[in-house]
DNA sequence: GATTCGAATCGAACTGGTTCGACAGTAGAG
DNA sequence: CTCTACTGTCGAACCAGTTCGATTCGAATC
């Protein structure tokens, strides 16, 4: 394997005279600065890694964090994982993947080893344990997923009070006047997943000022629980006429309820969801949606990293708190309410 | 950040005398032991990967290199990251995930920086590029997915030869004599897709065996095509009792074409899959199903792996191909056919 | 013609670990 | 009582880069 030491023999120049030609770093001349790059292209050199990182205290890798719970919808994270590890190539880094369940103690050894220049977290809770380490350490991080207490890190997230609103909105906007809100499970609340209570409460708020009744619900995240929680609700609020839903079982579970009560939309019902596009398409869900986005936070987060990395510590700009804006991919299953159904009988 | 130097300081020791203490390579006085332990606990001392790296040309680190492409199945490739990445952590590794597209370029530049002590390739391809540079890189590798020439190599991939034949059987022994399966897209067979040819060979050489009919199709793998698809097929044999899948796409979209037509599994027809056990509850997926095994063939992988960095590089062991035995996980989607549909006419 | 400046290059030091060889001290064998 | 062997420790070298300071040389300035 060459080393520095034997492109700059090749070249005929000393080990420093290569690494500045090669870095850029000092001025060389355009004769000895060919000389090094043809003695790079004729060994085959590419720079140790470790030793590059032992000398520079720079790694070019990032980590990222995430939190895997079965309960909660795993799929979804992948496009979280390629939104981050692509974007984070394209601007030259290499992505460690930390799936440790404890991850304070991830954080931890690899900050302190100098493993990374970086931290991604995703799957953010509202008081998340990780944070105050993150605070601390020396490397920056970036957060998908937004905290109680967003102080001292950058977040990225979609913006879920406002995607309640704009759900409530989009049925209104088509006659609705009664809904029916399906949310993750309690448990996913209780462990930190504030962005259920966040759309819900946007949800309920725009409702309120709408004057629209809107009922709300946890329900299970997986099957059989999250069938019959659709049926069972849909057994409830029989004059219902639109339905939200921020859970993605409920999502993929939906189109055969409908179908065994030979319901379909939007002519019985009207449904809106909120899941990614790519889930959409992987699963054929026939329901418009609010796009989550999840690539594009991904993406937003690994820029500002980054871009935090490499700027310059003392003129640091102060942290930021992003929140996208819903955006709804229309798939047609909203529509004016069922006559039959507004008129139904409790 | 402490260095091992302030470690050896602090405990009164030469730094070689102190890293020796850590590592027991060579024999070191209880009492000086316990002094550096202390040291270490006092000053939080963590080494410095870098440094660790250039000395002993050992990161501690694997690759995974994944090759997402968007009409394969990607949720699915997440059970196969997960399993990677937890085993690589229970024995010490981290975990660089790579989802360059261009995986030579990545192999290369990953190889010889030397960021890493060994390459996991996921989702191989009979003809796969990666292959030839793999086998002259210096470090070790693990596939999961069999190529066509697996010299040189670890292989591990679950048997779709005999996961075809499983399939078979296990409609024929409940009295299917006609049936139908659905494999992946034309095209992922011609980017290497071997798997996909190797479940149907295996089925169809069982079908032929038994003088059972079996006809088999490509279909599309997501929405709206394969629901069409799907309803294509059942319309061409309405006598055909029995339903092979080998495309994800296919068990998700079955439920609502099977509900529009009003008929259900396993009383109008019996269905048999071949996907994950996690895959089946996320999307509440009824069918009994071949599980694709993806955390335990990630896992067997790295295993493999970590063997060959670790082990006497003298004293190599033999490579080894290990097809994993198909498991048929019985969701209750297989029964005697129907005589409605057997008397059926075309 | 001496002085100053900048460009181009080199040698040495530094990053933080591991490991080899040497050496002192002690215990056991002969 | 000497010789050998072993244990415990230290200093120095090494891994492969980057970077600081010094040096040389030619051109421009006064």
């Amino acid at each position: 394997m060459a080393t520095i030491g034997d492109v700059a023999k090749a070249a005929g120049v000393s080990r420093s005279t290569a690494s500045y030609a090669l870095s850029g770093n000092r001025s060389i001349s355009e004769a000895v600065r060919l000389r090094v790059l043809a003695a790079v292209e004729e060994l085959g050199y590419t720079p140790n890694a470790g030793a590059r990182a032992l000398a520079t205290s720079r790694t070019k890798t990032i980590a990222l964090l995430g939190r895997f719970l079965d309960d909660e919808f795993a799929p979804a994270m992948l496009q979280y994982i390629l939104g981050v590890s692509e974007t984070a190539r394209k601007k030259g880094y290499d992505t460690l993947l930390v799936s440790d369940e404890n991850g304070v103690a991830a954080l931890k050894r690899l900050s302190s080893s100098r493993m990374v220049d970086g931290f991604v977290l995703l799957n953010v809770a509202e008081r998340d344990d990780r944070l105050p380490l993150l605070r601390d350490i020396r490397q920056p991080g970036a957060l998908v997923g937004l905290p109680g207490d967003p102080d001292g890190v950058d977040v990225f997230d979609l913006d879920f009070v406002a995607s309640g609103r704009a759900m409530v909105d989009a049925l209104y906007d088509a006659g609705h006047r009664e809904l029916v809100l399906v949310s993750q499970p309690e448990h996913v609340v209780a462990r930190g997943g504030a962005y259920v209570w966040r759309l819900a409460n946007g949800a309920r708020d725009r409702a309120d000022e709408l004057g629209v009744t809107l009922h709300r619900y946890h329900a299970h995240s997986s099957q059989p629980g999250i069938g019959r929680d659709l049926a069972d609700y849909l057994d409830r609020h029989p004059r219902a006429t639109g339905l939200l839903l921020n859970n993605e079982a409920a999502a993929a579970a939906l189109p055969s309820v409908l179908a065994a009560r030979g319901m379909s939309a939007p002519e019985d019902i009207s449904v809106i969801g909120r899941y990614s596009d790519a889930f959409a398409r992987t699963f054929s869900l026939p329901f418009s949606a609010i796009d989550s986005a999840a690539d594009e936070l991904g993406a937003r987060a690994v820029q500002q990293l980054v871009s935090r990395i490499e700027g310059d510590p003392d003129a640091a700009k102060p942290h930021t708190v992003e929140l996208i804006q819903p955006r709804i991919d229309d798939r047609g299953s909203i529509a004016a309410p069922s006559p039959a159904r507004m008129g139904a009988t409790h």
